[in-house]
DNA sequence: CTCATATGTATATAGCGTATACTAACTGTT
DNA sequence: AACAGTTAGTATACGCTATATACATATGAG
């Protein structure tokens, strides 16, 4: 429903129609709205696939970079809630433990790698939810895909160094 | 009202009692709560203050981000909004150009400076509004400082590397 | 057979943004 | 000085929101 007529649509009654029950029902199910939205956001972190252990970390946090661009995109009312839950749900861990993992793998210190994780992804949250949330909306595309090229070979280049460190 | 008690006790007619007036009194100044918000958001950009252009641009650039992320602490429930309105505002560009200006004081190509201008602002606000909306929320206070003085030289460093590009 | 548990409904409430219509006060022109 | 237009306020009402409370039914275990 957020996906296709925004977030806003997204109500208890509207909800709970298209399920053919009543309002009152789904709190059954859901304590209030806001665990709602915060199931929303699980389903969102279990959609971006996480790419598999065999191929080369660089490639591994690349695609990752890139799906989760994508998942941005497909589902841009929803996204921005991302910021304002804190990453400790089991769907988010497993999507920051591959990162870490990637970033041991890359030389990364154990105990810097979780700070290396929090500013990628941060700014990679910050640029994709910028873009569907309308910042850049006067901006061509082309354009926002060179940004995020840009993006990416900045993280690149942090994680190179993080792995130099000592 | 939003900074203290949240942007949800921000409501046309507890704002309108606060005035003395009456909810619809506020129809006449602004067109709708969307519009309100934008002003709200408009105020926040008039806030920090921008460095004055005197001192070297590392400084400026570095005080600013230090600016933006008082200014957020200050105003947490508000400044999230920050990343959904588009960044055309006068008040939006004021900032900006600062920044832009700055970038080409650094060395950094003019039709370079703004794609620049765009990363570092979406890593600077991707960081503070997860850190002021709770993204972060059990992570030391400690920590988050390291995390923003590695993102700060992170980005000194695409500025850097940016200024020697031709 | 019974009884607890899970799942639904019915009804009600307070608060929200805002449309519409009316009113009073100020302002600039003649 | 009188008038007319604009501006800023009020009064009232409406539909929608989340959700509290109370009641009903269906299921499955002992």
């Amino acid at each position: 429903m957020a996906d296709e007529q925004g977030i806003d649509a997204l109500t208890m009654a509207g909800l709970a129609e298209r399920l053919g029950v009543t309002a009152m029902a789904l709190y059954r199910h859901v304590a209030n709205k806001a665990d709602l939205l915060d199931g929303v956001v699980e389903l969102l972190l279990t959609e971006f696939s996480l790419p598999p252990p065999e191929i080369p970390w660089q490639e591994r946090l690349a695609s990752l970079a890139v799906n989760i661009r994508l998942s941005a995109r497909r589902h841009p009312d929803v996204f921005p809630l991302l910021l304002q839950r804190p990453a400790t749900t089991v769907e988010a861990r497993r999507a920051r433990d591959a990162v870490c993992v990637a970033l041991v793998e890359a030389g990364v210190p154990g105990d810097r790698a979780a700070q290396v994780e929090r500013l990628a992804s941060t700014a990679i949250l910050g640029f994709v939810i910028s873009e569907v949330a309308g910042r850049f909306r006067n901006h061509a595309r082309k354009q926002l895909d060179d940004d995020f090229e840009m993006l990416q070979s900045l993280l690149a280049r942090l994680v190179h160094e993080a792995g130099q460190d000592r």
